[in-house]
DNA sequence: TAATTCACGACAAGTTGAGTCAAGATTCTA
DNA sequence: TAGAATCTTGACTCAACTTGTCGTGAATTA
């Protein structure tokens, strides 16, 4: 498994900030009810996520976080990176190639292809894209209730 | 990470394996000196190998290895599944979308989207097009040696 | 000052990764 | 039949990571 429960925690977060965009901060509580987060976990991310600049956070009742940024300039890719670290599906995919892998396991070249497919991916979606999505999935699902 | 040092290791031993193939058995000490694995970890990964019908082994003094299907009909993708179970960068990615993870999170599509890649790729690519990948780099190297 | 809200670090339980080791089974050769 | 060579299997260890929980403290507002 490449993600762990940071990334995707972590990125339930930004789209539920993005969500409420222009409504002023968002508390902590509230994303962890709505998005199904342990508060005290959420606690960790949200601090990696501000030191990184993904969003800024007020203290003090009526304190919360909101997005530092516009929800189209982040991507998936940048957000994973900060809470999980590096996305190498394998170490050896940043060492040159021709090094000790090249001669010893010859799967390398397969790994940096995927690698790069992966950035690609990731780098081109953005949350402003996650959570167009997630309005259309909400489209969807209120039509079939209608029906 | 999505791959531990087993489905690395694996893929090694295969490759040798495809190497030597019709030179009879090869021995377990052999493969661990010339890919560099512990042997006695190589063990499992040999024992595992075989439970799932890649290698046949025998015992006794000249016994050892052998590929017990051309090096063209395993795919890294088999190998990879058998050494490290299921290569799922993310868990949901096998669920319905529309369940759970589609209402919280929104990014289950984008993940999808790069498993269904890597599978592809790995499912496509054979431990024999590693092995004539690896000639090709000793090749190189070879060629710049005499330059 | 009291209440609210975030910030940060310590701690803990469970899982996984990466091996090691030893006892046993099988086969070959002398 | 006795070694010797090889693989087979399971138990065991040690360290790191994951997924949290808690408690204290700092900032802000009313
Ligand atoms: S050493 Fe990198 S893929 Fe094997
Ligand atoms: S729940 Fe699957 S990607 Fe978030």
């Amino acid at each position: 498994m490449l993600l762990s429960t940071k990334g995707d925690y972590g990125v339930r977060a930004l789209i539920d900030l993005a969500k409420h965009v222009g409504e002023g901060p968002v508390q902590r509580a509230e994303i962890a009810r709505r998005r199904q987060i342990p508060e005290s976990y959420l606690d960790h991310l949200l601090a990696q996520l501000r030191r990184d600049g993904y969003l800024r956070s007020t203290r003090g009742p009526g304190g919360g976080h909101e997005l530092a940024k516009a929800s189209d300039e982040i991507t998936l890719l940048e957000v994973l990176e900060s809470l999980e670290g590096s996305l190498v599906p394998i170490e050896c995919v940043n060492e040159e190639p021709g090094s000790a892998a090249g001669a010893l396991c010859g799967q390398q070249w397969v790994w940096q292809d995927i690698y790069t497919l992966m950035l690609e991916r990731l780098g081109g979606t953005t949350i402003a894209d996650l959570v167009e999505h997630e309005n259309q999935h909400e489209q969807r699902f209120a039509a079939t209730y209608k029906i």
